[in-house]
RNA sequence: GCCGAAGUGGCGGAAUUGGCAGACGCGCCGGACUCAAAAUCCGGUGCCCGAAAGGGUGUGUGGGUUCGAUUCCCACCUUCGGCACCA
């Protein structure tokens, strides 16, 4: 065992950090703490994909430096195992998904042990394990229990939660209406996502364009009893604490998007006949003069009660119509506005002007009031309704000289909505206002007389929070029945001691093709006699997000069966200071996260408002770049003839379906700005990475990798590949480039020519030259700055360059290779401690102490300063690195090259930063 | 359409308080070792002209600021990610 082996080294290491726990953590730090955590993944049937490993490689990495640094480190790891793979699977074999679940975790659990990743695995948890989703259901009931003080802005228990005396006046039934209309987890009927494919309802973040996102199943929309978390009480707080997280600006971005704030004002519109009145929203209150109908959605509950005798039966028809169109249609025939005249009319409250309502689809009964006014002439939307059902245009904000111009418009006919800012017209006296000033003074002119006021929306809804599927987290809940079997909607939370309510046994996970979940089919588990009353279980279940909502803060206290996590660990622990994951879920589960997080600190049970201090998004790893080239019949077809998605290619100017067919690297060469056929240079062939997807052929197995290369090659691969939160394509050898470095690391320290692994003769106590010296010193501070700055790629690059430069060198002078092996074991441990070893040291390299960089020994004893004429390097001086400016300058003018290359020139001016460079400027 | 990120050799990428563009790795070319191959080691490698010395040119495109721009400003193009009738 001489030469470099990784099939040897690497197991030899995994156990022997297992076996000794090496990556034990106490249960409270000791000194300074760092919680840095992996996005826990689903272990699908698939197995591990060389996406995972790159952010479980970069969190290792600052593991373990953190650890050799002194810091007390939490790095668990641990298994999000509900979801629907293991119960469609289950639909189509019968293997419960208890069995297919262990198996993949079985599977996930040894191939990241292979990687050698220094998680504490006493900490390991599993979102389907009773004693873990005990609290889960735990949470809930705490979110069951809580209602949102909306002037105090914070949780509070349902106990606290002031009952109107007009209510209790009415009795029992009107308390606990009362109640449970303001619990943060409530019942309601709504129209979900149904998915007839996967037999269940999705959530609208799970709907991606009238399919699902899981499957690309169509989705209809049906009203249905659904549980639902009221995520909206806390908007505000999710949006203003966004502020504090040192997270990409990108990422906090998408969120603001998503919660979507937007200020405006509510307005009434009072009914020309009778005494009804329409709210609407609107952002643009100072376009007020200009809205020339009103628009309610179809679901808006006055849309049937106003029409006209004669248009209700068109009104109606309509409503049937958008009722039944998908989501997907919905967005699909967008192109096209459609909608129908109520026969209602509305006064306009700013100039009496009577308006016409129309019922269409474009409006969202979910947002807003769920009404609008339409302005034709400032809404891009209300201006093609306009258009289409000839309705008046009007422009009230006089747009500026050029737009009027460019779109050939005037202000008496607009050719399309002028939806900038502006000053007003055709507004009575605000006319000569600017948008800005107008908003505020309508505002306060319609709060005054009692027609409007300022009001904030937002886009977020609340969580659609229960499935009805399988295999996911029963409900702790129970309903009264009475004596007919009916539902009395009186709920029953669990006792705290009664959890965890497990998932009953079954047989037939078949859904029933009905939105009636399966756990129906457990009768005898549904059934409840209690207190000399009937119940039946809650039978939907919780969505996949609900354990992955809070499991860092089990990783904390993963033992604890008194409670989800102690205060006094989570006080020491909290926030996670580094949470590394997938842009995919920027949105979502983050957001779902620090949701149940405020609620949990509002309720005193956590030490912090936010979870996750520092986020980092890893970038996608795409497949081998791959070249395309087109032929139509026998003939090539340059692919700047094609338009091509990846898949199928299109001739463009024919339409014809095109053979995409794969070209060898050796077959191509750049020829400008595009690659084409070596044989033929006027065919371009498409050059591109793409996504790893079974279907393409073209994901790579980390086993692979391992097997060939070893895991120090593929964590270090990865991470040599490019920036963390880049996008970067995949390369065999790319990973053998890193595999070669490895291997002369080992024969800077090991002879591999003997027999077994001794030190090289030329391996000396010597002390190293000044250069080696600084060398390495400018290595470790390279290395340092590379790891605090999560630039893991240029680190590996300092380390190659060092690895160069004591190559060569006929005697090795131990002290300066000794910490190099120190600067590489976060990357590569299980090289690292093999040479750790061998260089005859008994204990595990885990916890030795980082090597610091001396600032005496980074000084150069000269440098090289370029001289530029007219900027242009001409020369370059060789001086002591703090040679001042005169002297600089000095130099410069008195050299032979410089006199030359000025003769007959006058200088101009001369720039000199001293260290950097000199300028010349001459004419 | 809107929001965000990014465009640098054949490829992945490096370099930012504005100061030597292309570190490091891959690939390629040449050499050493070898009977040979693999492995390893040494040297070269942006492009153009040139035998060389040397010169020119060059960070998506076009402009601007500056002694000096990959870096700052304006406009545009392309790619990727997200959102998408949210009033």
């Amino acid at each position: 065992m001489a030469s470099y082996n990784p099939p040897v080294v690497e197991p030899k290491w995994q156990d022997f950090w297992l076996k000794n726990k090496t990556f034990k953590t106490p249960a409270l730090p000791s000194g300074p703490k760092y919680y840095i955590l992996d996005m826990f993944p689903y272990p699908s049937g698939a197995g591990l994909h060389v996406g995972h490993p790159e952010g479980y490689t970069a969190t290792d990495i600052l593991a373990r430096y953190k650890r050799m640094r002194g810091f007390s480190v939490l790095h668990p790891m641990g298994w999000d195992a509900f979801g629907l793979p293991a119960e469609q699977y289950a639909i189509e074999t019968g293997t419960h998904p208890r069995l297919t679940t262990e198996k993949n975790i079985g599977n996930f659990r040894r191939q990241i042990q292979a990687l050698g990743f220094s998680y504490d695995w006493d900490r390991e948890v599993d979102t389907t394990d009773p004693k873990y989703y005990r609290w889960t259901q735990w949470i809930f009931l705490l979110l069951h229990d809580t209602w949102y003080d909306a002037v105090e802005k914070k949780g509070r228990p349902m106990a606290d939660l002031p009952i109107p005396a007009k209510v209790a006046s009415q009795g029992e039934t009107a308390v606990r209406a009362f109640q449970d209309s303001h619990r943060l987890a409530y019942q309601a009927e709504l129209p979900v996502n149904w998915c007839e494919a996967l037999g269940t309802v999705l959530a609208n973040e799970e709907v991606v364009d009238g399919r699902s996102e899981r499957g690309s199943h169509p989705v209809v929309r049906m009203p249905l009893r659904q549980w639902m978390l009221r995520i909206t009480a806390y908007a505000d707080r999710l949006l203003e604490d966004l502020e504090t997280l040192d997270w990409s600006e990108s990422i906090k971005e998408m969120q603001r998007n998503w919660i979507g704030r937007s200020e405006g004002a509510e307005v009434g519109f009072s009914l020309e006949k009778g005494a009804g009145t329409i709210r609407v929203f609107t952002t643009r209150p100072d376009t007020l003069f200009g809205a020339t109908y009103l628009v309610l959605s179809p679901e808006h509950p006055l849309a049937s009660a106003i029409s006209a005798e004669e248009r209700k039966e068109a009104v109606r028809a309509y409503q049937e119509t958008a009722a039944r169109k998908s989501d997907f249609e919905r967005t699909e025939l967008a192109k096209k506005k459609t909608g129908v005249f109520s026969g209602a009319f509305a006064i306009n409250p700013v100039n009496n002007a009577r308006v016409p309502v129309w019922i269409a689809d474009y409006v969202l009964a979910s947002y807003g009031t769920g009404a609008i006014m339409a302005v034709p002439g400032h809404d891009e939307r209300d201006f093609e309704f306009a258009r289409e059902f000839q309705l008046p245009i009007v422009a009230v904000v006089r747009p500026p000289q050029e737009w009027l111009e460019k779109t050939g418009s005037t202000l008496e006919s607009l050719t399309e909505a002028f939806t900038g800012d502006g000053v007003a017209c055709n507004s009575g006296e605000f006319n000569g206002l600017d948008t800005g000033e107008f908003k505020l003074r309508i505002s306060h002119w319609l709060e005054k007389k009692g027609l409007g006021q300022a009001k904030v929306h937002f886009k977020l809804r609340d969580w659609l929070f229960s499935r009805q599927r399988y295999w996911g987290e029963p409900f702790p809940l129970l309903h009264e029945v009475n004596s007919e079997g009916k539902a009395t909607g009186v709920v029953e939370p669990l006792a705290v001691g009664e959890l965890p309510l497990e998932l009953p046994a079954l047989e037939d996970f078949r859904p029933s093709g009905k939105p009636e979940p399966p756990l129906g089919k457990a009768k005898a588990w549904v059934k409840v006699e209690r207190n000399g009353k009937s119940w039946l279980r809650e039978t939907n279940t919780m969505p996949q997000w609900a354990g992955s909502c809070w499991y860092y803060l089990r990783f904390i206290d993963p033992l604890n069966s008194g409670s989800f996590c102690d205060k006094n660990l989570a006080d020491a622990w909290l926030p996670v200071d580094l949470y590394i994951g997938g842009a995919e879920h920027a949105v979502l589960h983050l957001l779902y996260s620090r949701f149940w997080h405020k609620v949990l600190f509002d309720r005193g049970f956590l030490p912090g408002a936010e979870p996750f201090h520092k986020l980092i998004n890893q970038g996608m790893i795409l497949g081998e770049m791959e070249f395309t080239a087109f032929k139509k019949g026998e003939v090539w077809v340059s692919a700047s003839e094609v338009d091509y998605d990846g898949r199928q290619g299109v001739e463009k100017k024919t339409d014809q379906a095109l053979a995409g067919q794969k070209v060898a690297e050796d077959q191509v060469e750049k020829k400008g700005d595009a690659f084409v056929l070596k044989a033929m240079a006027n065919i371009r062939v498409d050059a591109r990475a793409y996504k790893m997807s079974k279907s393409r052929g073209n994901v790579i197995n980390p086993d692979q990798v391992v097997e060939e290369y070893g895991a120090d090659s593929l964590r270090l691969y990865e991470m040599f590949l490019g920036p963390l939160e880049a996008t970067k394509p995949w390369s065999m050898r790319g990973v053998e480039g890193v595999y070669r470095f490895l291997g002369r690391v080992w024969r800077l320290f090991i002879d591999d020519r003997a027999e077994h692994s001794s030190l090289l003769p030329s391996l000396i106590m010597a002390p190293p030259g000044k250069e080696t010296l600084r060398f390495l010193h400018q290595t470790i501070k390279r290395v340092t700055e590379g790891l605090e700055t999560y630039r893991f790629n240029t680190a590996i690059a300092a380390m190659m360059e060092y690895v160069n430069h004591l190559t060569p060198l006929e005697v090795k002078p131990r002290p300066a290779l000794e910490p190099l092996v120190l600067l590489l074991a976060p990357f590569a441990p299980h090289l690292a401690e093999e040479i750790w070893q061998a260089l005859g040291n008994q204990d595990s390299l885990a916890y030795a102490p980082w090597p610091l960089a001396v600032e005496e020994f980074l000084k150069e004893d000269a440098i090289e300063v370029p001289v530029q004429i007219n900027g242009k390097v001409r020369l370059k001086l060789t001086v002591p690195p703090d040679l001042d400016e005169d002297a600089l300058r000095e130099m410069a003018l008195a050299h032979e090259k410089v006199k030359e290359l000025l003769a007959g020139k006058t200088i101009r001016k001369v720039i000199i930063v001293p260290g950097r460079l000199v300028n010349l400027v001459v004419s």
